[in-house]
RNA sequence: GGAGAGAUGGCCGAGUGGUCGAAGGCGCAGCACUGGAAAUGCUGUGUGGGGCAACUCACCGAGGGUUCGAAUCCCUCUCUCUCCGCCA
């Protein structure tokens, strides 16, 4: 959420931010509202020190003398003010909440940093790791080699559930497990706390992370008990600290976590409608960061390195693009994606994304840090990645590491967390 | 699912209708004492909104009610703990 006191002092800045990732939300309406809302607030807090004041005197003449004649006045004239209060009440309150609505749906603003573009065209490629696998033979498409290697089953996932899901069988299996295994162990030893969270999660945390209000119809709900589905780790993760006031000698706290993920690809009818790229549910790691604000780019660039880190281990190319302000996430302020070599398609797709969020997700969440000496609270920063998308990083393995009679080999990093070496 | 107990400031804990934003302790910070430290003593120490100075308002799990006045009384909800039941 944006800071309505910044709105305030840099209208015109952050007008032109929004613009540049395509948001046209008037700011101006926002603190015409802001303004109203003060205003409201200094009657009615001048109303209630008046009302204080008259039940004090209620309070005193009533020690000295029960049955004092002003009582009844002062008592009549303190249900008077109290009338005018609860017209201004009503007033303010409407008021804030319609605030609290509409600055809930705007977007973060871009950092300065942010290459300005109107698309994904307009994204930056950072720097490209290793040599695109284009070997003689043909490479079969992950989906087509997994299913004839027996480790991917859609129909019967189908039946089970519905489009969009995956059944792994036997290695496949086995393999998913192993990704989830090594990348917890890799970001465990590099600094990252790992977590395990709960896959369902209440609607507030949805809204401290950016989900909720806008995107409600992204995630699976469960109706009856105001629980969502994760749609990834992100949310529960980031909101373990909800309306916690840390202390600056904790920070940085860096977590990874598994979890599964659940999204209903809304919108997305006909894309990548084969395979594993886009499924209702996808097994993820996620890294999540709680940080100093002037320590959050820094963390932020050793995120993505931490992530990267997990390719190259792989030995999977990838190239690293830094997002335009049009192709930002709504939460996000910074945002670099790590996209894999697949050899099949001849593409680059997206098996990372790693963003700085700033504060928007700490003043959603109430995240905030205390520095001991000092007077008052801040909100700190959070950053997240994924480190990596697992049934991605199935692809990849599938389509890179596919030898011209098929088989496929496992990369050495797994070995220790596989049974085999390859299927 | 059934029965009971509880929720107060960073922590512990007092407070059953008025001067309580809240005793006391711990912790923390500053000062004094010391060569330095410990111990001791004194002082200070919640969060948020408005003004941005004085000041003022709100907050004792959340929401509502009674009252001139609620941490204190009533209602609803949430959460925690104990016992029983069920269960991976």
């Amino acid at each position: 959420m944006l800071d309505i006191k910044v709105i305030r002092q840099n209208l015109e800045e952050c007008q032109t931010a929004l613009r540049h990732r395509g948001d046209n939300t008037d700011l101006a309406a926002l603190v015409a509202l802001d303004d109203q809302r003060r205003q409201l607030e200094q009657q009615r807090s001048a109303l209630e020190a008046e009302a204080n004041e008259v039940q004090k005197q209620v309070g005193k003449l009533k020690q000295s003398d029960p049955h004092h004649p002003d009582i009844d006045h002062l008592k009549q004239k303190a249900n008077q003010i109290k009338e005018k209060i609860a017209a201004l009440v009503t007033a303010e309150e409407a008021v804030r909440q319609q605030l609290h609505q509409q600055l809930l749906t705007v977007p973060n603003l871009p950092h300065p940093s942010t290459p300005i573009g109107s698309s994904e065209a307009d994204n930056r490629v950072v720097r490209t790791w290793g040599e695109e696998y284009k070997p003689r033979h043909p490479v079969l498409p992950h989906w087509e080699i997994g299913e004839k290697l027996g480790i991917l089953n859609f129909e019967r996932a189908v039946k089970v559930a519905q489009t969009r899901f995956v059944n792994l069988v036997g290695a496949g299996a086995q393999l998913e497990r192993a990704l989830i295994n090594f990348m917890l162990a890799e970001h465990s030893r590099r600094g990252y706390q790992e977590v395990m969270p709960p896959f369902l999660v209440n609607s507030q945390s949805l809204q401290g992370t950016g989900q909720l209000p806008k995107f409600a119809s992204d995630a699976f709900r469960c109706q009856e008990d105001d629980l969502w589905l994760v749609p990834t780790a992100e949310v529960p993760v980031t909101n373990l600290y909800r309306d916690e006031i840390l202390d600056s000698s904790q920070l940085p706290i860096k977590h990874c976590a598994y979890t599964p993920c659940f999204r209903r690809e809304a919108g997305s009818y006909g894309r990548d409608t084969r395979g594993l790229i886009r499924l209702h549910q996808f097994n993820k790691v996620e890294l999540v960061k709680f940080v100093l604000p002037s320590e959050s780019e820094q963390e932020h660039e050793s995120l993505v390195q931490d992530a990267e880190h997990i390719l190259q281990l792989l030995k999977l190319p990838y190239r690293v693009v830094e997002l335009c302000t049009a192709d930002l996430g709504f939460a996000a302020r910074k945002c670099y994606d790590l996209e894999v070599w697949l050899p099949a398609a001849g593409q680059y797709r997206e098996i990372s994304s790693c963003s700085n969020f700033g504060d928007f997700q700490a003043r959603r969440a109430n995240l905030r840090y205390k520095t001991k000496g000092k007077k008052g609270t801040e909100f700190l920063h959070t950053l997240n990645g994924s480190g990596l998308a697992i049934g991605r990083t199935m692809c990849a393995i599938l389509e890179n590491y596919q030898q011209p009679d098929g088989r496929v080999l496992m990369p050495t990093v797994l070995h220790p967390f596989l049974g085999y070496t390859a299927l």
